[in-house]
DNA sequence: AATTACGTTGGGAAA
DNA sequence: TTTTCCCAACGTAAT
């Protein structure tokens, strides 16, 4: 029997290897094709660097170049992107630069807009710092440097603009909505101050207006099959630059770019300096990061810290950890290392280049998007197609065409059940350990933060996502503005996901990682020495397991706040209800706008 | 038009 | 221990 089947699958595999050298064929086809356009773009994007029209969405055009006098320095603008390796803004102001014969100003704003610890806390702003610290450390082995700027950028970056007298701006474009309002502001100054402005993609894999031009319907995939056909359709991302090679040496010591020299004058001023810390800095403490505690952190910001990151994951286990990725068996309880990249942070700055990290590990996986480590780039780049296709709607549930309407409750009807839900008192030990990591080092895994998602809104305590989402892009140091709302709809059935009745069990989910709870014993130290059969739900302890424990449920940790089978349940129904309202709603206002259809049919 | 297959990662009993 | 099916049953897209 076990013959006859091998031979079936050998002759299987035979035909169906010369099918797949036919397939494999026509790709090839299709690759050298698509080599063919990406070359071209290649050639009209150095015609940009010389001067002639842009082929990319820049917002302004450039004016013929050689007819400009103007000299003065040409200002890189570090927002998100900090990093020199496979940054195009940076490398096409390399090239303007040198045709100019002016100097590169890289500078970066320090937008009080973010410096307030109710939006940023203090671990991922501390991450930011050490990200700042490090490019400009990248930035002075090519005899440059960061300049750090404090102010609003509409005033501080267009005096600096104009005092220095600048020539042209370059920044990476940001698809957020409050980046680009921020940007399109800057741009109508700079024009008013002649000073003209490069913009570039740089952030996602792809340029996000070129991949909507790519949608059919200019509509962004709602799936992640139909957004597998798109990445099917685009092919391959463009590999990463290096600066390197933009500048034609093989090493640092070579020769140093004459555009690159910064003059003495910035270096020896002390009003450009980065802070090093949140306490040594004056202006943040009066922000508000005083006594706050980003003693936590775990990950250290930086390009230099992500490529070793990025280097050392691909030898884990051999090769393994990369090869056999699958999101879904990667372990949310493992914590050093953790599963993952732990790379999230990293992308979100722009420490490490999307692209980068694509074309290090494509070639090495044997697992398939989109569970795959290309299928999380993939996560990231759907997320962020679908926020800027919908702009600032997209992270509120009113306004957004996506959201579905759920009368969550807010955290003015249940403040107590919020609060214990933010500071890990819910007396769900796995709840608590979760958030507890989410406050002490600003990283969770992507399934700890489903299952606290899946407990505050739908699972057990019906709170709107919209209060999750706050308290993530508040903690969270990879807290990007997209995917955080893109997970939050999923998670609480708002959009993308409906399978309301799988719900996340706070004591049976986590036992299928880590049965004795090491986990819940570093984040929650008041449960160490309870038995692993208690471990997740210590209530159920007997009174002298729970003494003997020196952790008396009600004293020395909460009772649970709610009762997850009766209140999972509840939710269900509740959600049962929510849906139907929906359909009933989407139902009336699609009679009130008869489609098209209609009247063909009539 | 009606039906079916499927969706990155649920839980739990039974086999 | 691992796999399979059921729970009560979603929306969307393909057929």
């Amino acid at each position: 029997r076990d013959d006859v089947r091998w031979d079936r699958t050998r002759v299987v595999m035979l035909l169906m290897s010369f099918v797949s050298i036919g397939i494999g064929w026509s790709r090839i086809q299709v690759r050298t094709q698509r080599k063919n356009s990406l070359y071209r773009h290649r050639l009209q994007f150095e015609s940009v660097l010389r001067g002639k029209r842009s082929w990319s969405s820049s917002e302004t055009s450039m004016n013929d170049q050689k007819s400009q006098s103007n000299h003065g320095p040409v200002v890189v603008w570090f927002r998100k992107g900090l990093r020199i390796h496979d940054n195009l803004a940076l490398a096409s102001a390399v090239k303007y630069a040198t045709q100019s014969k002016s100097t590169i100003l890289p500078v970066f704003t320090l937008d009080p807009y973010f410096l307030d610890p109710e939006k940023v806390g203090a671990v991922r702003l501390s991450f930011l710092l050490e990200s700042l610290c490090d490019l400009d450390l990248n930035l002075k082995k090519f005899g440059s440097a960061l300049l750090l700027l404090k102010g609003s950028p509409d005033s501080v970056l267009i005096d600096f603009l104009q005092s220095k007298n600048a020539s042209a701006l370059y920044f990476e474009r940001d698809s957020e909505p409050y980046a680009k309002k921020r940007d399109a502001e800057i741009v109508q100054l700079c024009e008013k101050s002649n000073v003209k402005v490069f913009t570039e993609h740089g952030h996602t894999l792809f340029d996000l207006e070129y991949l909507l031009k790519q949608c059919t319907n200019k509509k962004a995939p709602s799936s992640m099959p139909e957004f597998l056909r798109l990445m099917d359709s685009v092919g391959n991302p463009e590999t990463p630059l290096s600066l390197e090679r933009v500048l034609g040496v093989s090493n640092t010591n070579e020769k140093l770019d004459p555009c690159l020299q910064i003059p003495a004058e910035y270096l020896d001023s002390d009003s450009f300096k980065i802070p090093k810390s949140l306490e040594d800095d004056e202006d943040l403490v009066k922000s508000g990061y005083r006594n706050i505690d980003a003693s936590g952190a775990k990950f250290k910001g930086g390009e230099s810290e992500a490529l070793l990151m990025l280097e050392s994951f691909c030898k884990r286990d051999s090769g393994k950890a990369v090869e056999q990725f699958s999101k879904p068996h990667t372990s949310p309880c493992a914590f050093d290392p953790q599963s993952t990249t732990g790379l999230s942070a990293y992308l979100k700055f722009g420490c490490i280049s999307a692209r980068r990290f694509f074309h290090r590990i494509v070639s090495k996986a044997k697992t398939q998007p989109p569970v795959s480590l290309v299928g999380q780039l993939y996560w990231r780049e759907h997320f962020y197609l679908l926020g800027y296709a919908h702009g600032a709607s997209f992270s509120t549930m009113k306004g957004n065409a996506l959201c579905r309407q759920i009368d969550w409750r807010t955290t003015e009807e249940e403040p107590d059940f919020a609060r214990a839900w933010e500071e890990g008192r819910t007396g769900f030990p796995w709840i608590d350990a979760c958030m507890r990591q989410l406050r002490q080092e600003g990283w969770l895994h992507h399934l700890a933060r489903h299952s606290v998602a899946c407990f505050l809104t739908r699972g057990d305590l019906w709170i709107s996502w919209e209060f999750g989402q706050k308290v993530f892009d508040r903690y969270l140091i990879d807290a990007d503005w997209s995917i955080n709302a893109a997970n939050w709809m999923w998670l609480s059935c708002s959009a993308f996901f409906h399978q309301y009745f799988r719900v996340y069990s706070p004591i049976a989910f986590p036992k299928k990682y880590d049965k004795s709870g090491h986990f819940v014993r570093k984040y929650v130290p008041e449960l160490k020495d309870i038995p692993d059969k208690y471990i997740y739900e210590p209530w159920n302890a007997p009174a002298d397991v729970q003494k003997k424990a020196k952790c008396v449920v009600g004293i020395d940790y909460p009772r649970p706040i709610v009762d997850h089978s009766v209140a999972s349940k509840q939710n269900m129904d509740r959600m049962s209800i929510a849906f139907a309202a929906n359909k009933e709603s989407n139902a009336s206002t699609s009679k009130t706008t008869p489609p098209t259809k209609r009247m063909k049919k009539a």
